[in-house]
DNA sequence: TCTGGGGTCCTAGGACCC
DNA sequence: TCTGGGGTCCTAGGACCC
């Protein structure tokens, strides 16, 4: 008996959400956009198949798009993040451990009997994902993470697979390994791919092979881990409970660049609320706040960014004193003929929420204290039900000009009442 | 006109300590 | 010119992930 790891994700997790609930686009070429409709950060297999690439800025495709008849949506988070929580729960009791890894991936570690092929168990996971949810998934069995990746890439890539593949079970995975282009190793990123085609290492196989030595000399101890999860040999642990955050980070592009103080004040207040409301649902605090702006990358003229920070006498998850900390930082960070494109915040040094609850030097007496967090809790929970912005600061301005583009949004089918969808029968 | 957002981990180097 | 040998802590920057 050895453990297995498996990878499971969702085949193009954003379309095919907004599939699952509009079945009129099943079938259809559909891409999602990232924020500010900027960029495509999915596709439909059709739309892929159009040869629509990931990460092309919409403006340069938009007209390309609509000739072609591709459906086009912005990205809508409340929807994804909903089916990402059913799908976790759907998985949960097919392994012994679950690791959430992101929005629509899952590792799982289960028991394997001796030299046993978990293929069919991989179908029936699919299928009853599929059942529940309606959303194609792709599963890969392996000794470990890295080749648990792999065998879900190999699971994508042919379909006489039916989206599984059991890496553990096949007499001899160097073919496999060979089948996988250095580039599509996980950890193998842009600089060290190229690093690697300069020295004839072109596939996960090759990587396996390299010099340990001279891997390390460039890659250091990841590259080292990365070698022998290659092997093998599982040294990335399963994390089940994800530790808690360092740091808590909002930032958005504007939809139109931002030159004057007021805005530039509606933009950061409007962010450290967000912000603030992380940090109450993680229930920590920060002492530190950042905030940082910058002009667009992209317009030729000179780039400019600039951060500011500012330390609390007492950290804080209170949307009112975060606010009065960070606002004064906006007039350091405007500079006249400066637009700005992109703001954010930075919340750092977080703690966890019950370490303060008897400072000594408490910023209010322990009755107002109460009532400044029965008012936070009531805020947020109106938000959660209500939609997000149904309550909120004044210095957060009303309907700003600055604020993301979502043009294409579709409805939040699974997250507001006024939203869920009709069915005729 | 129009190019996403939110994280983590590791390493190197400097400041400072005895 | 040469001028120890550790430690720790912090920060900045790089690389990667989805």
């Amino acid at each position: 008996m050895t453990w297995a790891t498996v990878l499971i994700d969702g085949n193009n997790f954003y379309a095919s959400c907004e599939a699952a609930l509009d079945p009129s686009l099943i079938g259809r070429p559909l891409v999602v956009l990232s924020n500010n409709d900027g960029c495509i950060v999915a596709r439909s297999a059709e739309a892929r198949a159009l040869g629509i690439a990931m990460g092309t800025p919409y403006f340069q495709v938009r007209r390309e798009l609509e000739r072609l008849g591709v459906v086009v949506r912005s990205s809508n988070y409340a929807l994804y993040a909903d089916m990402s929580q059913r799908l976790m729960a759907t998985l949960e009791p097919w392994v012994e451990e679950l690791e959430v890894y992101s929005i629509d991936e899952a590792f799982g570690r289960l028991h394997r009997a001796a030299s046993s092929d978990l293929s069919a168990w991989g179908l029936a996971l699919r299928r009853q994902v599929r059942r529940h949810l309606g959303l194609p998934v792709a599963v890969g069995i392996a000794p470990s993470k890295v080749l648990a990746k792999l065998a879900n890439k190999l699971a994508k890539q042919d379909p006489c697979h039916g989206g599984v593949f059991d890496l553990g079970a096949v007499a001899d995975p160097d073919p496999w390994l060979a089948a996988v282009a250095i580039e599509d190793v996980w950890g193998i990123g842009r600089k060290l791919s190229r690093w690697c085609r300069l020295r004839g290492v072109a596939n996960a196989l090759q990587l396996r092979e390299l010099a340990s030595g001279e891997l390390r000399a460039k890659a250091g101890v990841v590259g080292l881990r990365l070698q022998q999860e290659l092997r093998g040999r599982s040294c990335l642990p399963l994390v089940a409970v994800p530790p808690a955050k360092q740091e808590t980070c909002v930032s958005r592009s504007f939809s139109e660049p931002i030159r004057e103080l007021p805005q530039l004040r509606e933009a950061i207040a409007t962010y450290i609320s967000r912000a603030a409301e992380k940090l109450r649902r993680q229930h920590q605090r920060s002492d530190t706040i950042t905030v940082f702006v910058r002009s667009s990358p992209f317009n030729g003229t000179s780039f400019y960014s600039k951060a500011a920070t500012v330390t609390l006498p007492l950290a804080s998850n209170d949307t009112a004193v975060l606010l009065a900390a960070a606002l004064p930082l906006a007039e350091r960070l405007l500079r006249p003929h400066k637009p700005l494109q992109k703001a954010g915040v930075l919340l750092q040094n977080l703690q966890p929420e019950e370490r303060l609850q008897h400072h000594l030097f408490a910023p209010l007496p322990p009755d107002q204290q109460r009532r400044r967090e029965a008012l936070m809790a009531t805020v947020d929970g109106l938000n959660r039900r209500y939609g997000r912005g149904t309550v909120q600061w004044a210095s957060c301005g009303l309907r700003p000009a600055w604020a993301m583009k979502r043009e294409r949004l579709s409805r939040a089918a699974t997250t507001r009442l006024d939203d869920i969808p009709v069915v005729q029968a």
